[in-house]
DNA sequence: TATTCGTGGAA
DNA sequence: TTTCCAAGAAT
């Protein structure tokens, strides 16, 4: 894999994406790849744009109920993602002088910051060599450079080390290679469907000259939705997010059929801190009551 | 290592 | 209509 023609390529077809641009701070890329966990960039595109608006700096979201900062996650999805973002906020502006850490380790250490979006801030928000391996870079890689369809489940240490190999050995050029092969992943070498007559790496992609076998690995396990907890707890959270103040348990009864099932779900929201109960019992968003 | 955790658009 | 999947982290 040639990290010149990837740049080259990103340069000229890489999207202009808000958290890209040379004046974005470090708070606002640590906070794009939060939103990005799982979630598409065009659903995070006008929340990021609120966020940053209201929020510029960590002190500022730190400073906010935790309530009104679920409240303001919308639909996303994952809410706890929220609820980690803004204590992340709370340890910055305590800890690190309300400014973004910018090594691997420190950044390990907030909450909802794992071995990916370490990486990334490091490399996108400080221009810093990181191997930076997400779902796009590992189904880059597992094609390019493996010649398999798709890439097998996956190994932090291997998938790092495989990336390792083709990083350029300078900070600049490293995060931008970096970018650039997530972006491939993203609008060319995409799950399904793939733009391989667009693909920059199309000359020397393993997976081309093996004939694009099938994935041949273990089968992946498709996340089921509908009647899961997840469902039920989203029906439940989604009653708060569209209401002023607490709200009669009554109310959050007409989401589910099941009162096994919403009890469960209930007391997991308390348990994870996305709901609080009143002293009258009632449920409200957390500090908002 | 395998599960769990939301949501909605596209094929 | 159903299925797939989208910049993962925590446990």
């Amino acid at each position: 894999m040639r990290a010149e023609v990837l740049i080259d390529w990103f340069d000229e077809h890489g999207r202009d994406l808000p958290w890209r641009e040379p004046e974005c701070t470090g708070w606002g890329v640590l906070v794009s790849e939060i939103m990005l966990q799982q979630t598409p960039v065009a659903r995070v595109l006008p929340i990021w744009q609120e966020w940053l608006k209201r929020w510029p700096v960590p002190s500022a979201l730190a400073a906010e109920s935790q309530g009104e900062v679920v409240r303001a996650w919308g639909k996303l999805g994952y809410p706890r993602r929220a609820l980690r973002l803004h204590a992340a906020a709370a340890e910055i502006a305590e800890k690190h002088g309300d400014v973004v850490p910018s090594d691997v380790d420190t950044l390990l250490a907030l909450p909802g910051i794992g071995a990916y979006t370490a990486r990334a801030i490091v490399a996108f928000a400080y221009g810093k060599r990181a191997p930076v391996v997400d779902t796009n870079v590992r189904r880059v890689v597992a094609r390019a450079v493996h010649g398999a369809g798709d890439a097998g489940p996956p190994s932090n240490t291997r998938d790092m080390a495989d990336v390792e190999k083709f990083l350029p050995a300078q900070d600049a050029p490293a995060a931008k290679f970096s970018a650039a092969l997530m972006e491939l992943g993203a609008l060319i070498c995409t799950a399904k469907s793939q733009r391989c007559a667009d693909c920059p790496l199309y000359a020397d992609c393993a997976w081309q000259k093996a004939g694009r076998p099938a994935y041949a690995g273990p089968a992946k396990a498709v996340q089921k939705f509908a009647g899961t907890d997840r469902q039920v707890r989203g029906l439940l959270l989604d009653v708060l997010r569209g209401t002023e103040g607490p709200v009669e348990q009554a109310k959050l009864d007409l989401v589910w059929h099941d009162a096994g099932q919403r009890s469960r779900c209930l007391d997991s929201l308390l348990v994870d801190g996305l709901l609080e109960q009143t002293r009258d019992g009632l449920f409200a968003l957390p500090g908002e009551h």
